[in-house]
DNA sequence: AATGTTTATGCAAACCTTTGCATAAAAACA
DNA sequence: TGTTTTTATGCAAAGGTTTGCATAAACATT
């Protein structure tokens, strides 16, 4: 049998005052006698009264909870990044209802409908890598709710957005490659329907252009995932060919982990015979031999910054007179897998 | 300027019917007549009418929406675990609430008072390290709400649980020790204020009890979190020894890695003077070089097990007359860090 | 004593939806 | 035509909370 959670009214009723009171009571209103004040207080105490937010939202129309939607929660990047979220919104008292799409653009979508039909204040989403139309998202500005794209882009959706410069990262792994003695530079990209990993391809060529390092399409494979398995076989390709490659540059840590992983086990010496850079700094990189070159991402203040532009959306009622696009800047770290 | 929402009665005013023939309509009620029932739907279709679930959970007085409770979120572990329990949840419609005590107490205690205004229907918690005071989840289920334990247990504490059996993975793994041979068996114990690391110590002491391989208490250092940094100090400690350890069984993997950089750095070679086993099955584990020996765990269906139960007593209206406590069964891997 | 002022409290509406009961209109039947 | 049945719709309450406005009681002022 579930008994019924104390309400405003039953510490009414118990006091003979009216709901009202009680109501003033708990939330100091100065036309209220200490008298009643306290016993009022004390009665909630006693009840283990809890504020039903329910009500209190539906009649505010807010409910300080913010709808997160990520690609997947397991990978070091996202939960960072929410860590980060949550960093800022804790102490706001905004709480976070987070789901993941496991790259799905159909979960999106239904994951972003209950989340709206729960009044989430606003949603913070890095796309999944299937979502090439937008028309989900649109409706939420449609409507008038906030809106912040973080780390994966949406071309053509006016909303804010947080982003790290990835082409940045990519060029200057790149260039260190090329500086450090390396020619025959190889990359290992991630789905291209993503928009970081095509600006990461993109800053790979640019980077070889410019110092003149002829771009072979064959040195160029697609993995299909960001896991240590999808490094595997791009990387046992890459070793067969004719002329292998003297460096590799891998679309994240995961990725490049399984590449040092099959060429230590082909007899290579890294970074003797095979450089590699991967990207991230996943927090294990570094603890292996050779430690992980890479290029560290601000993932926790991505986090921290997009919840601050969305919180910022949310309380001035969304105007969206001056959309903000930002950049966060990576930074290379060498470390023992590259010269 | 926010344009509200589109509600019920917005579409009864302009169809000039009333909120309750509209509620109906769009309810499949068979008391609808066919042509109001189309007119409806379609003028909420370009409305673009979201159902105010708000005001539904209040009427029905169920959000659909549990909340999680975690130390902390990036890891391997806990992130596998809310893997497991989305895609039980998921399909059922349910949403979560996460967020992360970050190991303290009263972060706990502040997050489950915000989720238990918000009326989440039940609460999956993993509590922090901190934690050894249970009153505040003894309110939970004082005020009949449903809550399972996972991972780490609250003795005393009598509610649902769901744990893996840290005695038997611990055991087989020591025991595994003493087979190949090693005599000084060292233990990087996680914070003894945590069940896991309790019993993962005694499983320890009871393997090499069981094997006559003295305890000896210079070999049991404790870290005092689960990243490879936390392996540091308590391995340099371990190798100072005077009579150094030839095996090394960490709280988990984390540690591990931590304990097998600064004993590669030492210049001992493993596993043939040392053997490192680790406890977790971290994704990147096997990826090391020796590849890490561990202890599995069946993370994502502990989070698929809690949930089920979770959802069980919710739909059973809490009826606390058998309570449940599982046990799942983790798996020694041994790989080459191990001989 | 009469009036004005302050203090403490209550009433009722609003937020949005569902649903039992009542009822009006239409259809079927005698 | 009058009565019963069916069909379609509306009314009002409920869920818990806040808040503008009204009001009763207590006190202060002349």
């Amino acid at each position: 049998m579930k008994k019924a959670r104390t309400t405003i009214t039953d510490i009414a009723r118990e006091l003979n005052i009216s709901p009202s009171t009680v109501s003033r009571a708990l939330n100091n209103h100065p036309a209220i006698s200490k008298k009643t004040r306290d016993a009022v207080i004390e009665l909630a105490k006693t009840l283990n009264y809890q504020p039903n937010l329910l009500a209190l939202n539906l009649l505010r129309k807010r409910t300080n909870t913010i709808g997160i939607i990520v690609p997947e929660i397991t990978s070091s990047f996202f939960s960072s990044v929410i860590n980060g979220i949550q960093d800022l919104l804790s102490p706001l008292g905004v709480n976070m209802m987070i789901s993941q799409s496991n790259e799905s653009m159909e979960e999106e979508k239904s994951i972003l409908r209950s989340f709206a039909s729960i009044r989430v204040d606003g949603f913070l989403i890095s796309p999944s890598s299937e979502t090439k139309n937008f028309d989900h998202l649109k409706i939420l500005t449609d409507n008038n709710i906030p809106l912040v794209i973080f780390d994966r882009d949406c071309e053509g959706l006016e909303v804010d957005k947080v982003f790290v410069d990835e082409y940045s990262g990519a060029f200057q792994a790149v260039e260190y490659l090329v500086k450090t003695g390396c020619r025959r530079i190889a990359h290992i990209a991630g789905p291209l329907s993503l928009s970081t990993a095509r600006h990461r391809l993109k800053a790979y060529k640019d980077a070889l252009a410019l110092h003149h390092v002829p771009v072979k399409e064959e040195y160029i494979v697609e993995s299909s995932g960001f896991t240590p398995e999808h490094g595997i076989k791009p990387t046992q390709k890459l070793l067969a060919l004719p002329s292998p490659p003297d460096a590799v540059f891998a679309i994240n840590d995961g990725v490049a982990i399984g590449a040092m992983y099959v060429i230590k086990k082909a007899g290579l010496v890294i970074p003797d015979e095979i450089s590699v850079v991967g990207f991230d700094d996943d927090p294990h990189s570094c603890y292996f031999s050779p430690s992980l070159s890479t290029v560290w991402q601000p993932t926790y203040e991505l986090g921290m910054l997009s919840a601050r532009i969305l919180m910022k959306r949310i309380n001035s009622n969304n105007d969206l007179s001056d959309i903000r696009v930002e950049e966060l800047y990576p930074e290379l770290i060498v470390r023992g897998s590259s010269k």
